[in-house]
DNA sequence: CAAGATTGACAAATCAATCTTG
DNA sequence: CAAGATTGATTTGTCAATCTTG
C-alpha cells in the first residue's frame, strides 16, 4: 500500500496524503529490491567463502585500516552503523574465534579498545579478494563510472536526510 | 578492506585482484550506508507509528493489491523477497494478531492461501499515510524526478546481476 | 552522574529436517 | 518423488537494565 488511494479506513480529517505516482512507485520499489537483496548477496558470498558475516568483515576492515589495528568500541560502532550493544555481542564472537581481542584503554579506563589480531588480519586478507571481486561484479561493473558516481551521490543525499531525521 | 592493496596474507598465485579505485570505493561505501540505514529508517517509523515491521507491511500491501486479498504463500514469498520459511513464521504472527488468515487452496491442497482480513485491511490503511509520507520525505523528495528514475534503473541493473548470480 | 560498555531476555531470521499433496 | 509449506533449533539483532570509570 505504498500504491494507491486505497479504499481502506482513513481517520485523518482531510485525507491530504500525497500518494506516489506510478513512476515514483516504480523507482521506489526498485530501491526496495536493492536494499533487500544486495546485503544478502554480499553476505552470502562472504559467509560461504570466508565464514565471515558482512558486519564482521566491516568491523575487521575498519580495524585493519588504522595504524595500530585498534579502535574504541564506540568509534567502531559509529563507523560501522552499528549499535554499541550489537557490536559488543559481535566482538564477543570474534574474540571467541581469536580474530579480535579487547583491551582496556590504559589512558582512560572508560574506553574499551578492540584490536585486530594477526590471525584476524590473515582472515581478512584471505577474504578480501573474493569480496572485492563480488562487489565489482555486482555493483561497480553494472554501471558506467559516471552513473556509479551519481548513484553514490544519490545514496549520500538520502542518508543525509535520514540523519536529519526530524523523527517523523 | 575493500580498500587497499593490503599487506595481509595472500594465497593466490598471481595476485590479480582488481582493487577498487578511490572513486569506486567512495561510491561503494555510500551505497553500503544506504542499504544499511534506509531499511532501518523505514522500519522504525512503521514500527513506531503502526506496530508493523517492514516485511509485515510489505506482505499485507501485496495482499491488499489483489482482488480477493489472497495469495499463495509461495507467490507471496517471491514477491516480498522472502524465504518460504521466513514468510511462514511471519504469517503465524500476523495470524495471531488477526491481520491475516490462512486457508488451504480448495482446488489444489498443496497450496496454502494467505488472506488479508478486514482487520488487516484497516491496519494497513491506517499505516499507509505516514509510511508513504516517510518514503517521500527520505527518498522521493531527495532527488529530482530525473535522478529518481535513474536511481531506480541503476538499482534494477544491480538486482538483475544478483539474480544472474553465477554463484561466485 | 554522564558516557562508554556489557549483559541477559526477548524477537526475528536462517537453516536443516520433516510433512503433505498431487 | 518433487513442489509447497511448516516446524524447531540455532544464530543474530534489539531492547532495557545494569555496571564502571572519570
Amino acid at each position: 500500500m505504498t500504491r494507491s488511494r486505497s479504499s481502506a479506513a482513513r481517520s485523518v480529517p482531510s485525507d491530504d496524503v500525497q500518494w506516489l505516482t506510478p513512476s515514483e512507485l516504480s523507482s521506489w520499489l526498485s530501491v526496495v529490491r536493492l536494499v533487500q537483496r544486495l546485503p544478502w548477496a554480499i553476505e552470502s558470498q562472504l559467509q560461504r567463502d570466508s565464514g565471515l558475516g558482512i558486519t564482521e568483515y566491516q568491523v575487521m576492515a575498519m580495524l585493519s585500516d588504522t595504524d595500530s589495528a585498534t579502535m574504541r568500541m564506540s568509534g567502531l560502532a559509529e563507523v560501522t552503523n552499528s549499535s554499541l550493544s550489537r557490536l559488543s555481542h559481535l566482538i564477543n564472537r570474534l574474540e571467541g574465534r581469536g580474530l579480535v581481542r579487547r583491551e582496556i584503554d590504559s589512558q582512560d579506563g572508560r574506553f574499551t579498545l578492540a584490536i585486530l589480531t594477526e590471525e584476524g588480519r590473515s582472515a581478512l586478507g584471505a577474504a578480501a579478494p573474493a569480496h572485492v571481486a563480488n562487489v565489482r561484479r555486482l555493483v561497480i561493473d553494472a554501471l558506467s563510472p559516471e552513473r556509479l558516481r551519481r548513484l553514490g551521490q544519490d545514496a549520500e543525499r538520502i542518508v543525509r536526510r535520514i540523519d536529519r531525521e526530524p523523527l517523523r
